[in-house]
Order: C-alpha cells, then structure tokens, then sequence
RNA sequence: GGUACCGUGGCCGAGUGGCUAGGCAGAGGUCUGCAAAACCUUUUACAGCAGUUCGAAUCUGCUCGGUACCUCCA
C-alpha cells in the first residue's frame, strides 16, 4: 500500500510498515495521567502521533486510533494539604478525585484542540476499565505469573524472562538489574525487586478504590494499556507509541502482562519520540522546569519573553525529526513563528494564484525543480516520517511562489501540471498532514474590511497628491493598532491583520 | 554503577562515505515617494586526536563534554 518505513524501538531499525490487516491500521498511544495541567514536554508525543495518524490516513488506511486517559492513581491537588483529604466530614469539603480529573481532562482536550490535533478513535479511560484489568491480572494469576501479597498482585519478572525475553524493548539485561541492588522502601511484598505490581492494596488515605479479589485498591501503572489496547485493538496491533521515556519500564512491563495473558506480542512496530529539553535537560516535573501549555499561550511563565501560539508550538516540534531532542529557546521559538508567518503568506499567495500560459515554453529546468521538491515530500515522510526534510522543501518552494505573484517567474514557465502539483502540494501537507492551520482568525469581517477599504482609498488619493505626510499617517496609525498595510506590485493595496 | 543516545556555523536544526539541507539572525543589492513584504547575492560548520578509504560531518578506536532510562515522568 506504500513505501512507509518507520523506526521501530524493537528492532531498533527502521523498518517497512506492513500492517497486519490490510487496509487497517490499529494504533495505540500512550495518553496523559489527568492529574496536573499538561505542559510543554506532553505537547511532544500528541503532536508527534497526530502527524503519524494524519500520514497514514493520508496513505489510504482505516486507521483505528486509540489513546488512553490515565485516570485512576493517587490524585491530590497541588497545595492542597494532605489531612484534608479524608479529615473533612462534609462531601463537599473532600476533595473528590473525579472532580480533578474532569478539570484536567477539559484542559487537556483543550490544548490537543488548540494544537489542531485530530481525535482519537477511541480514548478510553482507566477508570472504565476497572473490570477488564482485574480479569486481566486473574488471567496472570491463574497462569501462574502473578502472586498476591497482603492484598497486592505483583508480576514474576524472574520467571517470565526465564521463556521470555524480558528487556527486548529496552534492551536491558535482567541479570544487571538484578545486580544493580539499590535499597527501596516497600519493596519486602516483591519476591524480587523487579517485580511490578498489577494491582495494589489501597492504603487508608488513599482516595481511588476498587473491589476485587484481593480486597479494595487500585491497578497498577502497566495494565490499563493492556488491558485496553487489547479490548479496543486485538491481542497484537500494528502501533504503540509514547514517550522514550516510557520505554522503560512502561512498555517493557506491557509487554510482559500481554505476553502472559494474550500469548503474543502486543504491538509489532513499538514508535518512541523524543523529549523537549529546556537548557538541555528533559522537560519534566521531576526537574522542576516544566512550562504549562497554558503559560506557553500567555506568555506568562518567567523564561518567556513572550507568549507563542499553539501553531508556533507545532511548527516548532515538526521542524525537528521526531526521534531526536529538541531544545526550548526563546530564540528557537521566534525563529520558527517568523519561518511559519513566512509559509502562511507563501500559502495564501499560491491559493489565489490560477494557472495561466500564453503559450510560451516551459522553464524545464524550473518545472523539473519544482516536481521535484514536490515530490520529495512523499519520499520524506516515508523515510521514518522526516517533517524537519518536509518543511525544508516548502521553504524552497515558497520563493517560487513569491516569485510567481511578484512577476519574476511568468507562470508559463510552469507548465499546468506541476503548478497543480504545487498547490495540491502544499494543500496536503501544510494543511493535511502536518496539520498546520491559519491563526490569524480573518473573521471575515465585512465592516471592518469595508471600513479599511475606505482608508486605503483616502491613502491612495493623498499618495497621488504626494501628501506623504497623510498616507504614512494612515499607514502607521494602522499598524499600531495591528493591521498592517501593504503596497503590491500592481498599485493593489492590500492588509493584513497582525 | 548498569544500559542506551548525543556533540553540526551567532541560534534552532536536517543529513550516514563524494553532489552548498532548511529556518531565524547578520551583510550587500533590487523594487518602493519612504517603508513593509517580496526577490537576488552572501560570511561563519561538522567536539578533539588517531585510523580505514582515492575520498569521512558520515565508518572504526580512543579522549573530552552532555543527556536519558534504571519501578508509576511524554
């Protein structure tokens, strides 16, 4: 169906993507733990993966796009007090779990849709999937892989990596982990100190709780995306997808439980991106140097200068291949708003252009350029999904366009079928794959663009007097109050809101 | 300590053996009443050392520097 290939954790190579249906594609991505606002470092994956749902989409298949909200844990509102949490007698006074995890969910979907971010086919949450992960874990109990202790489950790492390939994703060695003893608290339930818990005894304080056949607790970390993955997408699927930093032990300990209670592996192209640093360390609230989606789009956070859009945001994660780091720098990001400002002019240009020959010959050493670095997008993309190569490409592209509205290539130097690939170009991948889109909200406001237009015409007629004086005034006046005028080639006039 | 990964010009970043990636910034020019935008031209690279090769940013070794993961962080 296509030439995509894609890097694949497991092989750690990249290799041609052949989906297990043909036709379908079943994609599983690890979502977001609702119990803080997402920041700058989360942004990565979602947007990431969307340009991987888009893609193959784009290439004809039926994609199932399953992303999970990770909503059951031990969940506290920040700077509430600890005692609070059971002390109060009245409901309304506790802190309630649900009502957290509702308000970052919002938030959440806010953001992904900010970001223009397509929605999953499914987002499943793992509080609805309570029952599904207890028969899950009863599955691995049963087959002799899971042992309970003092009303927890814990998986047999030991005995499993004795069939199985314990560490294949991650390319750890058991026997090193082993080693490597460090003093944990809390780790005397374990038989060995690599074990992870399927489920856990909830503690007094602990808010979130279930019946099971252990007594009331909570699952553990790994098995809501078994559990669901397999419900939602079969036992094996084409794609998982996250965080490298979930490869270990996350998508290590996934795929151990499906292995045990599917008799399979759980996904055959496992897809990792990478982290956004920040003066190069990772992103995260364990450095204590996160910057909130939120701060991002104000501006309000102490390292920025000021406020980037969501399109910046965007833009600036797809300039970079996604398998590498990508560092925050003020710089960076006004850098990539003004190369993003200069792909929407060029894309608005090449809208309103129509094809025209007077029948003089094509330029075909241009013509053989342009199809080219058209072409090469689709070459790109199924090279392991290059959007850094992608965007190169339109930035070549775009003074030919600017060049075909200001007179300095004649459009007849094009011939039709390359001037028709160029724009479908741009139309399917700026807009279609990499999913950028217009921020400047033009509200086609017909007033105001009734009022400008009797502006540009009083400038025009003070120009023709050579009062310069009134037509800058004009011109300036506008601009302070963000409306920019400029003046074409062919004496039109037109503006732009900035 | 174990396991991976990375080090590209002022900044951000593609690129894995020969062919100037690209963006932003800087410089010069064209256009313009002047601007803006646009167009054209253009400077500064491949951490260091050694090796393989006709040829290395790209392969190998070593050194230096940095990062990530190692049990609930995308």
């Amino acid at each position: 169906m296509s030439d995509l290939k894609i890097y694949n954790t497991l092989h750690r190579q990249k290799e041609v993507f052949t989906p297990l249906y043909p036709g379908h594609v079943g994609m599983y991505v690890c979502g977001p733990t609702v119990s803080g606002e997402s920041h700058l470092g989360h942004a990565r994956p979602y947007i990431t993966f969307d340009v991987v749902y888009r893609y193959l989409k784009h290439l004809g298949y039926k994609v199932r796009y399953v992303r999970n909200i990770t909503d059951a844990g031990h969940f506290e509102e920040e700077g509430r007090a600890a005692e609070d949490k059971i002390a109060k007698g009245a409901l309304l006074e506790k802190l309630e779990p649900m009502e957290l995890v509702q308000k970052y969910t919002n938030l959440y979907h806010w953001a992904m849709l900010q970001f223009n971010c397509l929605e999953p086919s499914i987002e499943p949450t793992a509080t609805g999937h309570i029952l599904e992960q207890i028969a899950m874990i009863q599955n691995i109990i049963d087959k002799g892989y899971a042992y309970e202790v003092n009303g927890s489950v814990y998986f047999d790492v030991k005995k499993y990596a004795e069939k199985y390939d314990y560490g294949m994703l991650s390319g750890r060695v058991l026997e090193d982990m082993l080693e490597t003893t460090r003093e944990l608290e809390s780790q005397d339930e374990k038989h060995n100190k690599v074990d992870f818990a399927l489920w856990k005894k909830a503690p007094p304080e602990h808010l979130m709780r279930w019946n099971s056949p252990w007594g009331e607790g909570f699952p553990g970390w790994h098995i809501e995306c078994s559990a669901m993955s397999s419900k939602y997408l079969g036992h094996q699927f084409d794609i998982h997808g996250g965080g490298m930093d979930l490869q270990f032990p996350h998508h290590e300990c996934e795929i151990a439980q499906s292995e045990i209670a599917h008799g399979e592996l759980m996904a055959r192209y496992w897809v990792h991106n990478n982290m956004i640093t920040i003066n190069g360390r990772k992103m995260g609230k364990a450095y204590n140097n996160t910057i909130k989606l939120t701060e991002i789009f104000a501006g309000t956070h102490p390292l920025l200068e000021r406020p980037y859009s969501p399109m910046t945001i965007r833009f600036f994660v797809l300039q970079t291949h996604y398998r590498s780091t990508l560092d925050f720098s003020n710089e960076a990001l006004q850098a990539a708003e003004k190369g993003l400002q200069r792909l929407w002019a060029a894309y608005e240009v090449l809208q309103k252009l129509t094809y025209e020959s007077n029948g003089s010959a094509v330029n075909e050493e241009l013509d053989k350029q342009v199809q080219q670095w058209c072409q090469e997008c689709d070459e790109f993309m199924n090279d392991d999904l290059n959007t850094a190569k992608v965007l190169a490409n339109l930035f070549e592209l775009t003074p030919v366009i600017n060049s075909l509205k200001g007179g300095q290539i004649k459009m007849h130097e094009l011939s039709e079928a390359t001037f028709q690939l160029l724009q479908r170009t741009w139309q399917t991948y700026l807009i279609g794959i990499l999913g950028l889109q217009p921020e400047s909200q033009v509200t086609d406001n017909s007033k105001l663009d009734g009022a400008l237009q009797l502006l540009i015409e009083m400038r025009k007629e003070a120009k023709l007097r050579k009062d310069y004086a009134t037509s800058d005034k004009i011109r300036n006046q506008l601009l302070t109050v963000g409306i920019q005028l400029k003046d074409e080639k062919d004496g039109s006039v037109s503006y732009s809101i900035v």
